[in-house]
DNA sequence: CAACTTTCTTAACATAGGTGAATCATTCTT
DNA sequence: AAGAATGATTCACCTATGTTAAGAAAGTTG
């Protein structure tokens, strides 16, 4: 099975995991794999699965009523992505997951992802961990977003991301950050001028 | 104890807790009081205790390097607050944590917490879960943040948050949203003209 | 109640970033 | 290789929000 995320979870829960909980992983997940621009999963529609990147790159987004598109998550490898609102309540989602490259990943679906949880404790501990870090990691970014300017935030963002740079188009990172493409355009300019 | 908790706890889980439970949570939390404007977490520190507020508010805010305060998190009755990057990691805190009223609460240190989740399982659970409805609740902050103007992401606080509007100065309720005071003043002056 | 502190409002002015339109560069497709 | 998407840049202009400064209102404390 997935080495990757076998991996993931023996970090995340600093401890060797035992064969059964290998087994339950098998059940409970698929993997999958998909097209570049594929939509995963679409406003409106609830959210099925959470997604597991085990190669490749997805995005989700929000369009408001105005039809900006916003993005909310930028996934690579070793990420998790899903609509939380929606996966994890029930409500229809409000963002579209879409591929950006060929990827592969594993798949859980709501269901299994409530039975894996149940079918073994050590499973809500990881994800319960996994949240933490997810959080955490988004307490830093709107408070960067609500208190530094927009130079300010992609420089921190090349920094601290500079993987992620690579490999998704300035756009979507603008638009991850807050900002408009053209105007990172001149942020950019501005920056190497200095 | 706390009916408070005890009460979110079952709801959260969508059953009852044991006898068993309800020691073990008495055991490794305790109540504390605290006046109006006292600092609960400091910056540069680590964050000791993640608060369960039975009754008054608390804020958690930051301050960049230009000494611009950042809101955070407000919290009011039955909400947890924390620097979660520190204390669910041990690093040093971002953040201060402040309250705003007198205010009773709920303490669990990290070590504490720890033994709390792995005393009986269904607390890994519950926190999972609380991470989670957090998690979907950070996302739309952040999807506000960036793609709404400051007066829908008031309009949308004051619809959604008329009880903290009642009880937090307008000022941090314009720091938590992004908005310098002034300019809250003025839309607000709009919104009424309209 | 008077003195003080904290919070809110107003207004004139400044600026970061948005808008719209055009152009250029790059990479897919056939 | 030609054409079509797609992504990035540039520029002139505009607007929402920040800034600075002052005063008014509300809340707190002796």
């Amino acid at each position: 099975m997935q080495e990757t995320l076998i991996k993931n979870l023996k970090r995340v829960l600093g401890e060797d995991i035992s064969k059964e909980m290998y087994d339950l992983l098998q059940k409970y997940s698929f993997e999958k794999s998909f097209d570049k621009k594929v939509l995963l999963s679409e406003a409106g529609v609830d959210c099925k699965y959470q997604y597991f990147i085990l190669e490749g790159s997805a995005y989700s987004y929000y369009v408001n009523e105005k039809g900006d598109k916003s993005v909310l998550e930028l996934a690579i490898e070793e990420y998790w992505i899903t609509d939380a609102a929606s996966y994890f309540t029930g409500k229809p989602s409000v963002a579209n997951i879409e591929t950006l490259e060929p990827t592969r990943a594993l798949l859980i679906n709501r269901k299994d992802y409530d039975a894996l949880c149940c079918s073994h404790p050590l499973f809500d501990r990881f994800f319960r961990i996994l949240m933490q870090n997810a959080l955490a990691s988004l307490h830093r970014r709107i408070l960067e977003t609500i208190s530094e300017d927009a130079e300010h935030r992609y420089r921190e963002f090349s920094r601290v991301r500079p993987y992620l740079m690579q490999r998704i188009p300035q756009y979507l990172i603008a638009s991850y950050l807050g900002i408009k493409p053209q105007s990172l355009s001149r942020i950019r300019k501005n920056l190497f001028q200095k």
